[in-house]
DNA sequence: GTCTATAGCGGGATAGAC
DNA sequence: GTCTATCCCGCTATAGAC
């Protein structure tokens, strides 16, 4: 069971590497042979499409995460500022990663069909209504809620993509602590 | 003066523009040279070191943008919401344009240099003092005025790149005015 | 300064053996 | 299921004419 058809999941989770890494144009079918430890010809098997065909199973795989393990962390919160300063820190790491592993798919999104877009709206959508959801009961409204979470994501993209993306990690006031703290007090603000 | 060395110009731009659409290993210097009207030998007269060449001054050329013509805007603004009021829509707007743009830059950061770099970094800083010296006048020092500046600059940038890379545009309660007047709100009471 | 022509390499893909 | 061997194409780059 280790051995045989594990080897679509291998190309699957390699080709996700170099293609975060290269982006897909950059990255040529013999590389994810070579990572993956067969030739050229084995991908057809799994993937008889071609390259396109890797694309658009790497996208679905890219995409299908939820923010489930985060959920917790801001469970017993008491107030909106409480909950950003637990559920931050993590949420910002998750996002910076995703950043990461997701960049390479805005390049290619005209090869995506309806299925792959789905997925990707789905994601964003479920992370935005995961966050509407847990702070729902800070604010006045669910209309609030829904707002106010399509704000916070927008903010931990951001962070993601400037931190991580642009290389921005060491410059000053930037720190992630720093961050977190003064989303924290804005947030106990609106809330009030 | 309209002939002959804007050749050179025309090659950048076009390259900018097929580099946004195609990402950069996604284009080839056919692809240039027939969207500058010229063959790819002439590509070398101007970009004596290829491919490459063309690479790191096409990011110059992208992140040489400032902020300056946005500033008028909110110049006249009487509170830190007012202030998002008039600068939102217009930044927001900027911030997806920039990010359309600059997007393919991220996955060739490793074939920079240092003065590549440098320039993508400035101009990330650029914005942030430039926010945060419009801001400073609503809030108490020039910390908290940094702090928060680098929030707006992550908020817009996570907006330009969910709304326009992913295509969110059409999702219910995510139209630019709705935000930008969000941000407003919670700002408004940030400062207060 | 810009072209034509072409070298040389690496890309995606496939036929057929095992 | 996976490999060897190979095809054909388009890519980057360059030499030399004009």
């Amino acid at each position: 069971m280790r051995e045989s058809t594990e080897l679509k999941e291998t190309i699957l989770r390699e080709s996700q590497e170099l293609f975060a890494t290269h982006g897909y144009a950059g990255t040529s079918i013999k590389q994810i042979a070579g990572a993956s430890g067969c030739t050229t010809a084995a991908l057809y098997y799994y993937f008889p499409e071609g390259k396109t065909h890797i694309l658009r199973e790497a996208v679905r795989a890219t995409f299908s995460d939820k923010l489930t393990s985060l959920l917790q962390v801001g469970r017993d919160a008491a107030s909106l500022g409480e909950w950003m300063r637990a559920f931050g820190n993590a949420a910002l790491q998750t996002m910076r990663d995703l950043q990461r592993r997701s960049n390479w798919v805005d390049l290619e999104i005209h090869q995506l069909g309806a299925d792959e877009l789905a997925a990707i709206h789905q994601q964003v959508l479920g992370f935005q209504q995961t966050i509407a959801s847990e702070i729902v009961r800070f604010v006045k409204d669910e209309a609030t809620a829904s707002r106010l979470a399509w704000i916070i994501l927008c903010t931990f993209a951001g962070y993601g993509q400037i931190s991580h993306k642009r290389g921005m990690d060491g410059v000053a006031e930037f720190d992630m602590t720093a961050f977190v703290e003064t989303m924290a007090w804005m947030f106990e603000k609106a809330a009030s």
